[in-house]
DNA sequence: ACGGTCCTGTCAGTGAGTGACATGTTGGAC
DNA sequence: GTCCAACATGTCACTCACTGACAGGACCGT
């Protein structure tokens, strides 16, 4: 899939430094384990480790931010006369289906939710996807700035609210059950559009 | 207002305190300007500016939290049978008009909009700010939790597009009828009473 | 005038993150 | 298989945000 040997090697290394360092902040707090408990723990020096990722945050937020443009790239190729909201939801469902098979996942975003540093950092980089995706979907619909910015915006409170009423439920429930709620709950009326 | 003469000093230094730190801010950038410049410039000492705020981000952040609890009363305030949305849309409404008035909020904005770390505190304290409206949203209305929870949500996504379309603009739209065409766009269907 | 409280500075320390340099390791062209 | 340039890693020294402990001084209320 992706070039060289290096390169795979490396990620490889890191998807194993992300998990382990997942572990440790799980069983002991994120705030109450040092990144260089997590470099000895993993045989490396903290300076390296820092080479993998830019901050302690992004051992555990990395997965997150692979969305964004997967999601930006879904929402491409939509057909082109559907309308916006139905497209951000249908994007997004299939992504909540998706991720729902993930087990980790719940270990992942009880952490996070119960973690400021990393709810703040989580937020940050959703924010930065969410402008990927108000840009594609500016590109594929000619709405105005704020208008695609508004919607992308709703659609991710749309997301969240799912998210959290699904952590809520201790991962009990349909994920993708809930994005449709929350989708339908907000659908924009024709002043959308305007 | 509120009693001793050492606690008005004290918020009245604190205010002090965080309009010098706005300026250097704003001046030579977040990131570029040590705590320590701040402390030299007010004549005091690093430990003691640590005393007024708790983080360096809060030099900049404390007046947006306080939007927070003003929310929460107001919207306790509203008429009982009035519908959630619109208790929502009301009293974002007010307070946009009420903030527009104050100047060197365009600064700050632009300063928070402009530098990652602060966007990222800013976007947790509204987070916290949400939870609590949205725990009054539900002793008010009798809703379900993830009802109030998507409802704040959506209405936090409908002001912030509000405000960023208003910082596009460079202060110079009306930011109230912003928010008025943010909330008409995304007014929830009647499914969400569901 | 005075006693206790509050404010402040100093000092020492932790922990995240960075730049520079030197030493290995190795993928891949030949 | 050889060899080199690219890459990975470790070490060292440093900056900066932030914290706890302690001590001296200012000042409000009596």
């Amino acid at each position: 899939m992706s070039g060289g040997l290096r390169e795979r090697t490396r990620s490889a290394v890191r998807a194993q430094l992300a998990e382990l360092a997942l572990e440790l902040f799980a069983e002991h707090g994120f705030d109450e384990t040092t990144v260089e408990q997590v470099a000895r723990a993993a045989g490396v020096s903290t300076r390296s480790l820092f080479r993998y990722f830019p901050t302690k945050e992004d051992m555990v937020l990395d997965s997150v931010d692979a969305m964004g443009d997967a999601v930006a790239e879904e929402l491409r190729a939509r057909p082109a006369d559907e309308d916006p909201w139905t497209s951000l939801h249908a994007v997004l469902h299939t992504w909540a289906t998706r991720i729902a098979a993930a087990g980790e996942r719940l270990t992942r975003l009880q952490l996070i939710e119960r973690t400021p540093a990393l709810r703040a950092r989580s937020a940050q980089r959703r924010e930065e996807a969410r402008l990927r995706v108000a840009e594609v979907l500016r590109e594929r619909t000619g709405l105005d700035a704020f208008t695609a910015d508004l919607l992308t915006a709703a659609a991710g409170a749309a997301l969240e609210a799912a998210e959290r009423e699904w952590l809520r439920s201790g991962g009990t429930t349909d994920h993708a059950a809930l994005v449709d709620r929350a989708f339908a709950a907000l659908r924009p009326t024709s002043a959308a559009a305007g």
